[in-house]
DNA sequence: AATGAATGAGTGTTCATTCAT
DNA sequence: AATGAATGAACACTCATTCAT
């Protein structure tokens, strides 16, 4: 946001960064929603412009190609979800709760798995552009693990692998896709409660 | 009438040339494979063939199109997981053992995410379709809930949902496709075991 | 029918003729069906071979190719027209009464327009299939202006050139195609019958 | 809200370009041409693009499908006979000179049965497109009905139903398909007249 | 800043045809 | 006499991408 004018042209990084923000945020804001809801072949640049009111041209004009809308928007939504879950993981009452908040929020939002996508978009996006991401899927998934190392470090949960913790918990979340169990249980507030609780006290009897 | 009826009435024409089911069998198990590494629509029929060493036309010699393939395919898998989990957890050993071992296997097996492929897939299937494949599914999912019914009836774990707990286990075992983590755990084995672990003490510190 | 054995390969003519007639006869006359309603191109070798319960290899064990038997089956079918042709216009009463019995019978099978079907056909057959399927059509055009011939001799009708009145007749009775047409007057006898009456007394007030 | 409204609103980016309709018009006369001359079926949209110096995709840029293209074809050799008749019939003149030039000028264009046609394409028509065409035909089947039976009232010609009258006539014309006959007459003109003339004074002789 | 026009490469699907049995 | 298996060529259709305006 500073020293933009002052080079001529600089190559890497975020490409055609032009143009009215209003229309280039609304199309990141579409293409993300589609891109979470129906993967990346699915979408096509077309109904994506359209779901704007613009033409497959203008999408173009913002972004490069079809990897580089699906790069941004992606990032897109991992800053907000990191954002949002900030908020929730440092706010007040127990981990427990914290934890089935931050579930609620994952299971009303993500409706394809995150794994899955990658392996179907990583084909046709650049190295750089996989790295990106799997670097806004990392802070996040940092975020979670220093959570958890705090938590052990205070007794306040047993000890194991933060990290895989978090892959774990993350990965727990994806049953929301599965319609029987959240049709079931009716309400998402209810199914990430019973998850975390399952989680929370493990299978052991005691 | 002459001497017809005195055989079994042999089928005129090219017999079933007993190495045929053969090349059927080949598309299956590549197609199997291939939706299973990669999704619905990144799979094409082309391919499938290609990888079979036949073409395309042969392909819908056998299936009439790529939805059919699809279900069979998956239903395929369903049944293979089915048949090694039936014989896993109706073995010896405590559950938790047993449990490590189906995540080692599905670990094994399984690289993208059910739900999302059959999102994918689904707005190609028929009706049927759709319900066969959920009826294979659905089947897995009652073998390994039973297991948790019978565990909790014996207080050999806690008492909670077996429904939830069959998709929270499998919903686990995703974590396998993150590289990251398989990779600095080096063993799907190891990460298997971690996970269970994990699932079968809690968070909560005792 | 006489002399088939005695020279161990004749090519020209009708191709292979060997095979139970049982089957051929039944390929034959659902194929002259099909095509007198569907056309050239909509019907496919599979779908003949269905309607006759047998396999398309079948087909092509008594018919070297598509065109070949399209030909055969137009033979076929203008040999049968011309037969009953002939029965009812060598028949006893006016012509015009004979006429009108033509019509309906015409009016009663032929579904599409047999230039329409020569000109989609065309492109596929050998000259010598298309000179047969003409020859056997001029048959019928022929007979029909033999009889136009003795009648303008004999001052039953005016004077004209009997070739294209045969054409012309045949030509108006494609009006039966034309649903509003036919719905409307409800019965082909009675639509035959107009329009016969229609050609005999012209448009000219009298 | 500035100086925005002030301006008819100029819409944003390349302008419609003069020139352009010409490429949809051009596919257009393409299409129609070669429907008429090989019905549905045979017209592949590649050869309707070739002939056209474009490609396929440039094709269903302006036409959503094959069965788009062929409606609004068909509408418009439709539109195009329709105007051309209303001249010719409203001209001066007998009538029956004037349904001679009709006739010339119809067999100058149409190359296969209308009716055979519809027959082919209809399947793969939606109810709307198959309705639209209908009416046009029989824009033109009332246009000459109209005029038919305006010469009835002023006894010009006989009595009878107008309707069948046209479809008759129409029909009568498809004899140009025949190639013998036109060829043995070397021109269309001279046909046509004949045809007419053979319709005009009726078979019955006075 | 945004667009209409055009394209090339690919996808699912159909079908006439062949051949060993 | 009849068949199961396999294929090649075509076809309708889609989509990411480009470019002059």
């Amino acid at each position: 946001m500073t020293s933009k004018s002052e080079q001529p042209k600089r190559r890497p990084g975020r490409p055609k960064a032009t143009g009215s923000p209003q229309t280039m945020v609304q199309i990141l804001k579409t293409a993300s929603f589609l891109f979470m809801e129906q993967g990346y072949e699915k979408v096509s640049l077309e109904s994506v412009a359209q779901a704007c009111g613009v033409t497959k041209a203008s999408v173009y004009y913002y972004f490069s190609n079809k990897a580089a809308l699906f790069t941004e928007a992606l990032l897109f939504v991992l800053k907000i979800a990191h954002d949002q879950t900030v908020l929730i993981v440092n706010g007040p009452g127990p981990l427990r709760e914290r934890l089935s908040e931050v579930a609620k929020r994952h299971m009303g939002n993500a409706h394809i798995d995150f794994e899955t996508m990658m392996r179907e978009a990583s084909p046709e996006l650049t190295e750089e552009q996989v790295d990106r991401i799997r670097d806004g899927e990392q802070a996040l998934h940092r975020l979670l693990a220093s959570v958890f190392r705090r938590a052990m470090d205070e007794g306040e949960i047993s000890e194991s692998d933060p990290m895989l913790l978090s892959h774990v918990f993350t990965a727990t979340l994806t049953v929301r896709n599965r319609k029987e169990i959240v049709n079931d249980l009716q309400t998402v507030g209810q199914t990430s409660s019973e998850i975390v609780q399952l989680l929370w006290r493990g299978l052991e009897p005691r």
